[in-house]
RNA sequence: GGUGGAGUGGCCGAGAGGCGAGGCAACGGCCUGCAAAGCCGUCUACACGGGUUCGAAUCCCGUCUCCACCUCCA
């Protein structure tokens, strides 16, 4: 039993096998910093952080490589529209993106490469291009330079499209290239752009082409060939197309595998800005917990579209505070050690299977709710060992999931509370509300009682009771000051 | 127009020739002083029309609808 990816390039599912035994080396296409991430970017990196996650567990050495597209056209021309400068914008945009994957508990990259740090290896790739006849310098001496499609029969082979049928590839307008399907490698300084956006080359002052940017990145952590490219859907064309026949025209092998994610859509249609700033990660955050944002975004398989509605985030909520809640009502019966070594606890074999199965999520988050079942069961029986058990399996399967509870990256709802002190007055209080409850529980003055409980609910903490007692937490956890939104004092 | 993808129960979402994925919601039961949580059960679905087959959500033919990429996009 082993992992099997579809990749895109030759539309098959196919067995992974690595080009280094035991090591993979994946490139992730990152954000353009241009504007606050919204629940589509996450979900791109969520699939993907499973991906990192499930080879890791699988035993894989992994390099995982998410770029920063830190200089483009939309960067220049909002800040310009701000009366910013342009890599103060950026870094604006990069600090939110990076606050939102943090905040769902995204593993963080081995290497965060940008753009503009990384312009030697990009004038590097385009000379070898020009040496090889497949770039040329723009013919009116300017510093553009084109790649030259025609050259390379292989353009289109990402994609499956015939060349002889791409009209143009859009890139420039200014129709100086030799071919209407030529992109640009590097785009040469316009009057009026700030002088800090050029850079000079042997080919004159400008700024990289877009697609160059991620080979010059790809080869610089991961080698001349390398294991998958993964990026969303909309990247295969052009942007995926031109990146593999620019380092293949190169002379490198680049990636073998490519990867791709589906939408997250509403209303059948693909996300897009227009639908304003409810569906951005710092709005959403305000009012759901992180763990429930991120299985929501997480509860599909990456090839399948994700219909987001306005039922998405409180199913998500019930679902994780199900599986949170276990883990906690378990812990007050047996040890459950959070440090616990889970890459040690043997994975139920239908999970391994559904995950090896093209990171399967769905298939396997069945299995994660049949061991909650056993695991709730066990806990009413107070069957120790088996809950025991239970636990690790499900923090276990969770943990590839990036959703175990006990994961010091997420913070439990009572963290939203800033200080322990107001933590340990909290807990006095309610315990001091529920000590005067089971009095009257005890005397049978079940209105005092309730009473008491209504007022809780009514402030936000639920009581349940149980054979050892009563117990509270607070609902919805919503994580306050969890994901802090970077400040705007870049702008003005 | 070219190239892909999709239509599954109230909603979300797996599956891909026979064996009722799973979640959420709802309803019933158990438990509870009442709740909550949990457990058990109910809701037997696969766009439409044909066909193949002992058997089709799954294969074939046709039809309809929706979406994406081809311009920046996760």
């Amino acid at each position: 039993m082993s992992l099997k990816l579809f990749d895109t390039a030759t539309r098959t599912v196919r067995e992974f096998e690595p080009l280094v035994p035991g090591k993979v080396g994946i490139y992730l296409c990152g954000a353009t910093v241009q504007s606050s991430p919204h629940i589509g970017h996450l979900r791109s990196a969520i699939a993907f952080d499973v991906l990192v996650r499930w080879l890791r567990r699988l035993g894989y050495d992994v390099t995982f490589v998410r770029n920063v597209t830190d200089i483009d056209d939309k960067i220049l021309d909002k800040a310009a529209a701000n009366n910013t400068p342009w890599w103060a914008w950026a870094l604006r945009f990069e600090r939110e993106f990076t606050a939102a994957y943090d905040a769902l508990n995204i593993t963080p990259p081995d290497y965060e490469p940008r753009a503009t740090g990384h312009i030697l290896d990009m004038v590097d790739i385009i000379e070898r291009l020009i040496e090889r006849g497949h770039a040329y310098a723009d013919p009116s001496g300017s510093a553009d330079v084109w790649f030259d499609v025609p050259s390379f029969p292989d353009y289109g082979a990402l994609t499956h499209q015939d060349p002889a049928e791409m009209l143009s590839s859009g890139d420039g307008g200014e129709s100086t290239k030799r071919d209407p399907r030529d992109f640009a490698l590097w785009k040469s300084a316009k009057p009026g752009e700030p002088a800090t956006a050029s850079w000079p080359t042997p080919f004159g002052r400008g700024r990289p082409g877009w697609h160059i940017e991620c080979s010059a990145m790809a080869r610089r952590y991961l080698g001349d060939s390398f294991d998958i490219h993964a990026g969303g859907l909309d990247l295969r064309f052009p942007h995926h197309e031109n990146e593999q026949a620019q380092s293949r025209a190169a002379g490198f092998g680049f990636a073998q595998y490519w990867l791709h994610n589906a939408w997250v859509t509403t209303a059948g249609e693909k996300m897009s800005k227009s639908l304003g700033n409810s569906l951005q990660v710092a709005t959403i955050l305000e009012t759901v917990a992180p763990q429930a944002l991120r299985y929501a975004l997480g509860v599909a398989q990456y090839r399948s579209m994700i219909e987001f509605t306005a039922d998405s985030l409180p199913e998500a909520t019930s679902a994780w505070e199900r599986l949170a809640g276990f883990i906690e009502r378990a812990g007050e019966i047996v040890e459950v050690d959070a440090a616990a070594d889970l890459n040690e606890v043997e994975l139920p074999e239908d999970f391994v299977e559904a995950m090896n199965d093209d990171l399967n999520v769905s298939a396997a988050l069945a299995v994660v709710h049949e061991e909650l079942r056993a695991g709730n069961q066990a806990l009413t029986d107070v069957d120790r060992r088996a809950l025991g058990e239970h636990v690790l399996r499900l923090r276990a399967m969770l943990d590839v999931l990036g959703l175990d509870p006990l994961d010091p990256a997420w913070r439990s709802g009572l963290d939203a509370i800033s200080s322990d002190a107001a933590r340990t007055a909290l807990d006095q209080l309610v315990t001091a509300q529920l000590l005067a409850r089971d009095e009257a529980r005890s005397a049978r003055d079940f209105a005092t009682a309730d009473a008491i409980r209504d007022q809780l609910t009514a402030a936000g903490i639920v009581v349940e009771d149980s054979v050892r007692g009563a117990r509270w937490s607070l609902q919805g956890s919503p994580a306050q000051g969890r994901f802090e939104e970077s400040s705007s004092r870049g702008e003005n």
